[in-house]
DNA sequence: GCTAGTTTCTATACATGTACAAAAACTTAG
DNA sequence: CTAAGTTTTTGTACATGTATAGAAACTAGC
């Protein structure tokens, strides 16, 4: 794997193409015609170079969405104005995080990374971190709080835009359509009782009213 | 798509293989050998067919894995003792679900699926969604409540689970470990100043933390 | 200039999911 | 029995990610 900046002058035949190149070009593709047209092959064409050759410069093609994840994180990441209540500024960050990331529905085979953890994310890490250590979570819980936001945020992002894809190309009956017509309302009383209403309500936008409870919770312990 | 109970004596070539042999064999060949070692023509092979016949009897692969998932929730599903206390018989039921999916590191790639749905995860989301409503909640709040529940679980589970797979295969540095390496503690400060305790934190299992914080704070709000 | 070493690029090959078309094996209507 | 219709199975074909081997293009030491 190439130095990111190496000092000029390495041994070896010179580079034709490089990362950013690569990078770039891929991001190109994929907001012009969606991640499912991004294809090692295309993307070789694209450069004028042979798939092979990008191997070189991204280990493989999940790396090589990480990255294009980090770019788009880089840009599309706003810094928001901190709040003065150190319990808003987390909510705050993990608002505009997932709304950056919501925003971006092709993100989602990557999103599953361990933590959204590009350079230009930080600063968010940070607000959320320093906001609930500021609230008086010591440093450790506080970490372990950070994460369980991730786990939230990551988790409806993920769901929800998988709930998509499949309603997208399903034309025949859900598999869960079948279980929820034939609910028994002596096994499960409540499910039974909300079951016509399921479809609307677990479509209801409701990011922001978990995020608080979480936080809420999160800071009740002490 | 055949029905899965067609009344008998149907027109057209009879089957020689079911879809119940096709989930059967399936999961033989995961739990015996891992996910990777399934494939369409390994498992036609195995059940003496031809890789395009498996087609008439599941969708897809994607459908194969969401009825293994089925059918993997269906055996290892052991309903907890109800707990008086409803807010714990909450928790308990979470608890229970989580139990059972980390278990099952080969589900990742499925665990996507809009809601856990198969039949026999029904009388989990019951008792989840009914001891919120015991709590006080309207049970339009407590279907939100159940379904931020499933985000912060199903996210727990793929993230971690993606992570060890990472590290799995991964014998090179991890962006993560680069990006963490150089912690500019001007920039992020309460960051840097856990960055040497990052890794062994985020490595503890604090699901339960934070599933008791989530329901504290969805209770809260009422 | 020549050789050795190093890095990048190219060509070929394979495993995999699955689309498509046609064949095979039935039931039913006449 | 024959013809038509229906469902399942088979065979072939293609796109895709990527492993592997070797060629190409450079630098450094002689």
């Amino acid at each position: 794997m190439p130095q990111p900046s190496a000092p000029r002058k390495s041994p070896g035949r010179p580079p034709r193409i490089s990362r950013e190149e690569v990078i770039g070009t891929a991001r190109r593709i994929v907001t012009e015609e969606g991640v499912d047209r991004l294809t090692m092959r295309r993307l070789a064409a694209e450069i004028g170079s042979t798939p092979m050759a990008l191997y070189h410069h991204v280990r493989n093609k999940e790396e090589l969405l990480v990255l294009l994840l980090d770019d788009y994180a880089a840009r599309a990441l706003r810094r928001p104005e901190p709040a003065a209540d150190p319990r808003e500024r987390v909510v705050v960050a993990a608002a505009a995080i997932h709304e950056a990331l919501a925003a971006c529905p092709w993100i989602v085979e990557v999103l599953t990374a361990d933590d959204l953890m590009s350079a230009s994310a930080l600063w968010f890490v940070e607000q959320i971190v320093d906001g609930l250590v500021e609230c008086g979570l010591p440093p450790e819980q506080a970490v372990h709080g950070y994460r369980a936001i991730w786990y939230y945020t990551a988790g409806e992002i993920v769901v929800r835009a998988t709930a998509a894809r499949r309603r997208a190309d399903d034309d025949r009956t859900t598999y869960r359509e079948q279980v929820f017509g034939n609910l028994d309302p002596a096994e499960v009383p409540r499910l039974a009782q909300v079951a016509d209403r399921w479809t609307p309500l677990t479509g209801e936008d409701t990011y922001l009213d978990g995020l608080r409870a979480l936080v809420t919770g999160l800071l009740a312990a002490h």
